[in-house]
DNA sequence: TCCAAAAGGTCTTGTACCCGACAAAGTGTT
DNA sequence: AACACTTTGTCGGGTACAAGACCTTTTGGA
């Protein structure tokens, strides 16, 4: 790939938007790009080093195991989102890794300790990638509150709305998305189980909200959006 | 208060600590101290403007208002804790705002455009907020995940193993507390419901773990650890 | 094309905990 | 001291939903 390319996807994220072409040529110079299929799992470092990943294209899920071995879906990504050991407090924790969804994702990885000396160097990179954090903060505290306080079908609906947000409807006035993932994932998303997502799933079906097939799911927006 | 103290003051706080005199100065020259009485409110605007605040002495507590008018606990903080409009996205929410637990509390306060504008030009003192931020993001996460997957028994006994971390025990093995929050407080922390936390409160009390009354609470470090 | 593994579907049982109701104890204020 | 108000205590009914069991459908690899 040539460094032209390279600034062109870089630039592409709102991140590095503002940087010039000489800031550019600092971050490609740390930065290096990966292909990954379906199924393949992302670890978030690399001989010990902490990695911080920028999702170019496709959607991958973040699994977190639990020390009791069960494995939770903590959050689906799509492209443009950032990921991967965002803390920059050095810790190095090995129970968090991304899998991909998608048939193929492209995606940009830099080494934290990389990125945390270019911030030293860059205060406004600095600034925006602490507004960047603070608005991950919040998105946390809504799904914190939205679990807590909504019952399952609130939560499984409230997803559903949240993934559709910018997305057009087809002539019929539905979105149809690729079904990424199973119930179990759905499931580990809203905190419930398998067999209870299932079911309200089915419920939703019949009340002609959404129909879906094991490949693509189809949400009637307007109804959706009327609950 | 003379500005050699309110270095002293702001040294303390750990975000300040690695400044040098001519930066804590810059900071000095935008801060202003405050102290406020139990049953206080403290908002986190001033003129529409984003206030930050560390806390210098004293707890308090964070509260919501949800859209229907019902008030959460967020969180109780105690000396040493950074809280207000943290987020630098210049959204401008007074849905949230702290109340005084102790009879009295001394905190400092800034703008947070003037905090924004220090960071600008101090990349390292932006560095360490990011940090900060991120260690409290984590926080965060395992705060949710206790929620989502203990039961109500198991989120108290973490939440008064959290209180006591690193507090001393008396002879008899207890360490000893106000008791600033009500039933319906530490419910809503825990996100339960007054009558469990009561009931609940009560059990421990049975079992030898806690002993309270109205103005105190006493913790048997060893017991509740070992649970 | 065959077979095992994965994902989806449905029912039933159990229970943690919410929620309303009401009473008792404590607190602060005039 | 009397009051209103807040906080704590206790009980029981109702229910949302987890969890287990078992079966069917789909998928994908050899």
């Amino acid at each position: 790939m040539t460094n032209g390319t390279q600034y062109w996807y870089l630039k592409d994220h709102q991140l590095f938007k503002h940087l010039n072409l000489d800031d550019l040529k600092q971050v490609c110079f740390m930065s290096k790009f990966r292909i990954a299929k379906k199924g393949e799992i992302i670890f978030f470092n690399n001989e010990s080093k902490g990695l911080m990943f920028t999702l170019k294209k496709g959607s991958l899920k973040i699994v977190r195991v639990a020390k009791d071995g069960s494995e939770i879906v903590k959050d689906v990504l799509k492209k443009g989102d950032l990921f991967g050991q965002l803390s920059l407090d050095g810790s190095n924790e090995t129970d968090e890794y991304a899998v991909v969804l998608s048939d193929q994702v492209v995606f940009c990885s830099f080494e934290s300790d990389a990125f945390e000396k270019l911030m030293e160097q860059k205060p406004d990179l600095a600034l925006k990638y602490t507004k960047w954090i603070g608005f991950w903060f919040k998105r946390l505290e809504n799904r914190y509150s939205n679990i807590m306080f909504k019952d399952v079908k609130t939560r499984l609906v409230n997803f559903f709305k949240d993934v559709i947000l910018d997305s057009e409807v087809d002539d019929a006035g539905y979105v149809n998305l690729p079904n990424y993932l199973t119930h179990q994932d759905l499931a580990s998303l809203i905190c419930s189980t398998r067999q209870t997502v299932t079911s309200l799933l089915n419920a939703l079906k019949n009340e002609g909200i959404i129909s879906y097939s094991r490949k693509e799911i189809s949400v009637n927006k307007e109804k959706l959006l009327a609950i």
